[in-house]
DNA sequence: AGATTTGATAGGCATAATCTATCAAGGCAA
DNA sequence: TTGCCTTGATAGATTATGCCTATCAAATCT
């Protein structure tokens, strides 16, 4: 049994007539009658009664033929639905963000990635590097904003932006007066994030060492490593787009003398299908990014 | 896009392995894969990342998957609900039968008929001869029982018993004395039906007379006429199966010398598909028949 | 009675579905 | 690491199915 055959038995009951029901269905009458037979064969139902001018469908075509209708509507629901998830940039796209560039990039790119593609349902997901490439790997996210390299054969990714760390100073540091810091230089007392932060570790190879202060400083989150900082607990390393939340903070941001920083990229399952939407995602990404960098480096 | 193609769809989604999902459908895993592939083109719709090592259903087709499993369910649903369609024998059976005939025929043959044909669904239908015949033309009933033959190419007959009618004397009637009374003898005060019943028609005949007893003394139905003749107002023909009745109403019954009478069918159109259940009420009544006949005559 | 309408049948062709055999990629174990 | 096993993809051949045109048979209408 064919959803065709239910097309064809279905306009054959709703016309009473064969000939137009196989114009209806833009076949030819032939065809319509062997392949009402063949249905009837099939179910071992007569479904017609044949008077020669005019044929009538039996009580057993009546009882079956809701049913008829509905596989044939559910189908349409399916050919309909499909139309609609036929477009890659439409519908939800859970997109993973390290903590510490999900507060200061979202609200950079949101508006954009909006305005850029309105059919899509973005869902951020902020979490720490290995947990979203469990999620990743496990088809929980779509894609996710990485600060590092999108590790193994089964992930791919792209570079969107490159982000410089600055050193985040107290006020009154003895770096402070400098025009800019090397990354050494802070490596005296360097504050860091907790275990599993990329930037923790980036921090502390940038500044060439294995270690930093003891356990009971690590900041759970960037802000709060910048409060530490403000309150004269030492220096840090911080993205660049966080210099404006340190600003206010009101620690004293100077550039690094070696440029240390991170390559942001969107990192996807190899595997994924919706390319397109990654893309378009990644593109707009750049673009605010690059209107981003040429607007601080006019000021 | 075809019901086969969305059970394999359903059998991928479910197992998560297109190997196992094969065997399910009873194919094998390359034409799965493959007409996993079409029904993608078709829909334009990615509904499995392929990594290589296992196979996962994607959000658009997480999305889908909840109207295939109806539809095919639909699908199932015609094809069980056929199966029980299936017997010829089951079902409703919308059976006309005259006035003349259901009182004393539908006592007699009902419960035979519940218990040869369990499954069907038995709906009388009483009306006189012209409106069965055009209620059977139209579809709204399976077959007829008719104490006439079925005129018309388009409608098929089978004769079912020979019922004699039996001259219906008030007591004291001047042709009670005689054992058997002739046909024409019944002429002078005879009560008829009113227009329509076949029984009215042949009884007029059968006395060799054109007409009968003025309108005001056409009974509307059987039950009436009887009481007429109970009452004096004159005699009558009453089929053989009434005789009961009539003896209760105080009716004297005599044969009749010519042995007059009709015979009784079963009406059908000829192209009606469901010949078994035909055959089948037609001998349960037959068989009925024969032994109420027997029982007659050895009493 | 002849013309028309309606569905059934026959023959032929194109497409689609299926199989077996084989390949390529990934993961696992020695 | 290397070789093996599992999994899905691909190729080529075969069969099944759906469809069309042409034609027929029966019934209806003029």
């Amino acid at each position: 049994m064919n959803l065709r055959d239910l097309r064809y038995l279905l306009a054959a009951t709703e016309h009473g007539h064969f000939g137009r029901a196989a114009d209806a269905c833009g076949i030819s009458q032939p065809t319509l009658s062997v392949q009402l037979r063949k249905i009837e064969e099939e179910l071992g139902v007569a479904l017609f009664e044949r008077t020669g001018k005019t044929v009538v469908p039996t009580a057993a075509c009546r009882r079956l033929i809701g049913h008829v209708r509905a596989a044939v509507a559910e189908a349409d629901a399916i050919l309909s639905m499909a139309r609609d998830l036929r477009d890659p940039l439409a519908g939800r796209f859970r997109l993973g963000i390290i903590p510490t560039l999900a507060p200061y990039l979202l609200p950079l790119v949101f508006a954009p990635l909006r305005e850029a593609l309105p059919a899509m349902e973005l869902e951020p997901w902020e979490d720490q590097t290995a947990a979203l490439l469990e999620r990743l790997r496990g088809h929980e996210l779509d894609a996710a904003l990485l600060g590092t390299e999108a590790p193994g054969p089964d992930l791919a990714s792209r570079a969107l932006f490159d982000e410089p760390f600055l050193a985040a100073l107290p006020p009154g540091h003895r770096l402070a007066p400098r025009k800019t810091v090397a990354e050494a230089d802070l490596g005296d007392d360097l504050l860091v994030l907790a275990d599993g932060h990329c930037l923790r570790d980036q921090a502390l190879e940038a500044c060439g060492r294995g270690g930093a202060l003891g356990d009971t400083l690590r900041a759970a989150s960037l802000p709060t490593l910048l409060n530490m900082v403000a309150a004269g607990y030492g220096t840090t390393l911080i993205p660049g787009l966080a210099a404006g939340a340190a600003q206010d903070a009101g620690i004293v941001l100077r550039p690094l003398a070696a440029r240390a920083g991170r390559t942001v990229r969107l990192a996807w399952r190899a595997t994924y299908p919706r390319r397109a939407a990654l893309d378009a995602v990644a593109s707009v990404v750049e673009a605010r990014l690059r209107r981003y960098s040429a607007a601080a480096g006019a000021t």
